[in-house]
DNA sequence: AGTTCGATCGCCT
DNA sequence: GGCGATCGAACTG
């Protein structure tokens, strides 16, 4: 099993950055999903940084598990933004999506992929067959596997400071200057495949490569 | 109560 | 690029 380095240690990652409050996600789905960009997921001691994320709407969307109304799988869709939507995915994969939208509105946003910041030997043990550590997180079902997120965090609130379990941050002072963003059609999907409400950062090594 | 099939991944050719 | 794994939500009757 190879080794791989943090980024910077925990307690730097801690002070360097401050959770994101939930006027955040009270925005249009696709706004907050090109916003997640360059963000920081964290969950317990295992961090990465959002490179790629996919935007789904309400009703218009049939690409979205909210088109159909409120079921209780969906009923947090369209409850207050800021928490987490977690669903299973082919019997195998926990997809994450964080909700935008004020409460009543369906829309949410599904994490497709982070760079690794901290944690990374315990996101190894968990994907043992990994050889890169960009390789760790590139996809939906890799992040969640990776950061030990499942089912049981779904509703979670991620906009709190102290004590959440899920929670994603921002860094602090200036912006960096960071990779052009793209935007272009969901992955996985047999409606509105045209809709550009996929957003992830041109030419980065952690962007899930399925469907170039 | 039974059936269908999916916001995926990794291994095979 | 093709396919099997694996299961629960949603829909049919």
């Amino acid at each position: 099993v190879p080794r791989f380095e943090d980024r910077l240690p925990w307690d730097e990652l801690r002070a360097a950055s401050v959770a994101l409050p939930r006027e955040f996600y009270l925005r249009p789905a696709a706004e907050v999903a090109r916003s997640l960009l360059g963000k920081i997921l964290v969950h317990g001691e295992l961090a990465g940084e959002i490179v790629e994320a996919e935007a789904y709407l309400g009703e218009n969307d049939l690409a979205a598990h909210a088109s159909r109304g409120v079921t209780p799988r969906t009923r947090v869709i369209f409850g207050p933004p800021g928490h987490a939507y977690v669903y299973l995915i082919y019997g195998m994969y926990e997809c994450l999506n964080l909700v935008a939208e004020p409460a009543g509105v369906a829309g949410c946003v599904l994490i497709r992929a982070v760079d690794p910041l901290c944690g990374l030997a315990e996101m190894s043990a968990r994907r043992p067959a990994v050889r890169r550590p960009e390789d760790l997180a590139s996809g939906p079902g890799k992040l969640t596997r990776a950061l030990g997120i499942t089912r049981e965090q779904n509703g979670v609130d991620v906009t709190a400071e102290s004590g959440g379990p899920l929670v994603v941050r921002a860094w602090r002072g200036e912006e960096q200057p960071r990779p052009a963003i793209v935007a272009g059609p969901r992955i996985g999907i047999r409606e509105c495949t045209d809709w550009p409400l996929r957003f992830y950062y041109a030419g980065h090594r952690a962007v899930s490569r399925v469907r170039a």
